[in-house]
DNA sequence: GTTGAAATAAAAAACAA
DNA sequence: TTGTTTTTTATTTCAAC
């Protein structure tokens, strides 16, 4: 199950992340390897769970998104937020955390109503503290493959 | 350059997310339009910057990293670190936000001694507040187009 | 928006190091 | 096992409508 990850296979991995549709032949080309290897290697990465899947980058602004904030739940003896937090359309990232709060949560809402009842969601299962994103630096930066060398 | 969204590139932005690999044939035979037909809404989505890119999600676990964290950095008056986290590979996202915390990052390590190492350099920019994640409950979920009916 | 032809890419097969 | 080239199938691009 577990694979050694070679030289090939850190760049195909750096440049996936860069481009998930890159033609297989297009990454053999800088890779130095046939498209019939790189496709060997990209399926035997997909189903040792190296690479879990590929997605499209939405721009949140375009679909109407103002909004993105980070959201702290102190969720101590609160009822559980896992089935809430998978099925809240608005909740992009969530996870469990050391120290007093329980949960960090990204959202994004269309304006500061919607923000409003977003939080008043939330707080049923613990108090909560809202910071409201004012830049993004990085979201989603490609993973570094360790040297291997 | 604003454009807007029907139906149809509703459907699209929602499969795309989750499998940024489809053919455009394929997505064609669920909303029911032509091949041409979806390319050239992509083409437009993409050039509207609609879609941002298409990435490779990546397992950390599977690439040595143990360890998520976030890690909330108290920045008033501290020197800029747009460049640092811009080049520090372990910082996968990083916003600057409301309130007392100036910025929250998310960062992966390989283990304790690599996060403490993190934690120093991080340091130099304000006092730093590290919270272990324990379970990512989401990451990077889809985002739901709003209602166009 | 559609269909249909040409170019390109992916998958399958046969085989070499 | 991991790679190569060749062949077949699938996909994308590019007309013309």
């Amino acid at each position: 199950m577990n694979q050694k990850i070679d030289q090939f296979d850190k760049k195909i991995l750096q440049l996936l992340q860069e481009d998930a549709r890159m033609s297989h032949a297009e990454i053999g080309r800088k890779v130095h390897l046939s498209q019939p290897a790189v496709s060997e290697r990209i399926k035997r990465l997909e189903s040792n769970r190296v690479i879990r899947g590929y997605r499209a980058e939405i721009n949140p602004k375009a679909l109407g998104y103002d909004i993105t904030a980070m959201i702290r739940v102190s969720t101590q003896q609160g009822r559980p937020y896992a089935d809430y937090v998978a099925n809240c359309p608005e909740i992009i990232d969530c996870y469990t955390v050391t120290g007093e709060d329980g949960a960090v949560m990204r959202v994004l809402a269309t304006d500061v109503d919607h923000l409003q009842r977003i939080i008043n969601e939330l707080n049923a299962f613990g108090s909560t503290s809202t910071a409201i994103v004012l830049t993004t630096h990085v979201s989603g930066k490609s993973i570094a493959v360790p040297n291997v060398d």
